[in-house]
DNA sequence: CGGCAATAGTTAGGTTGCCTAAATATTAGA
DNA sequence: TCTAATATTTAGGCAACCTAACTATTGCCG
């Protein structure tokens, strides 16, 4: 039970570590993160329903109509009845949003580095393995 | 640049996943996983005054303000005026508070427990290593 | 000493992101 | 055919943030 109490104690400190870095790398961007999120996942799904959407970000279904709202707003994504299933409301990436995708995904890879190259080489190396180890094994539950 | 790339492809998966699992184990407690960070924050920093909790927390004071404001609703905490300084208001955790923290923490332990006893016990070693490398690789930033 | 700047909090007003429940539209199936 | 299931939107509500404006207290400089 030991290891249990050392993984409870270290969990939400790395969370909230982890949460730190990703905001300071986020920021300046011109999209919320949650938006981003989504922007991309509309655009890595090519296109797909809504309720495949909330499904992947793991919301409501009305929870991804709001925010598919605010992104048609900005003219990152449209809205298009699906003429084989007319229930169906599929979201498209127009080519702002695209635009808008590669200009922020550049501009996090870019931070990242910024902020990483701060590390000695062999930090790097080991935080890469961490990180693949972690997600490796919490993927399993 | 090949390995910051990577960084920053793992990190948003990561992220993710650690936000899945922390919101199973907190799943069911009497409170939100903010508010209890809150309330923690206050037992553990020992009865302190708004602008330290606003700034472990990172969050604006009016936040704080807020979320202490929920707390007190809910007879955990409760303000009081510092003689020393009558500007600052410290908060205190009252003896309901202290026993809801106890309360959680043994079920979110437990709760990590239940989740983690799925994994091999390999992997829970290699687990608190690698959680152990990011937390003190990250917190070199 | 007197008044102004700094410090500490609260209040007001706004946004995002999330939820449930109710309303609408479309389709599938018994 | 008409009811049940599916897909979405709308309405209403809450938590957690923020900035800006306001109040109260204190420290300090001239």
């Amino acid at each position: 039970m030991e290891r249990i109490e050392r993984i409870a104690q270290l969990y939400p400190v790395l969370m909230r570590v982890m949460g730190r870095i990703r905001s300071t790398v986020h920021d300046g961007m011109d999209l919320s993160y949650n938006q981003y999120k989504m922007l991309l996942t509309i655009y890595d799904k090519g296109n797909c329903p809504l309720n495949v959407l909330a499904g992947e970000l793991n919301i409501a279904m009305s929870s991804a109509s709001e925010m598919v709202d605010r992104l048609v707003n900005l003219s990152l994504v449209y809205r298009a009845v699906d003429d084989a299933n007319r229930r169906r409301v599929v979201i498209h990436t127009t080519a702002a949003g695209e635009e808008l995708i590669r200009e922020i995904r550049r501009g996090i890879v870019s931070n990242y580095g910024i902020l990483l190259g701060r590390l000695p080489d062999e930090d790097q190396e080991r935080l890469v393995n961490a990180l693949e180890t972690i997600t490796e094994i919490l993927d399993k539950l």
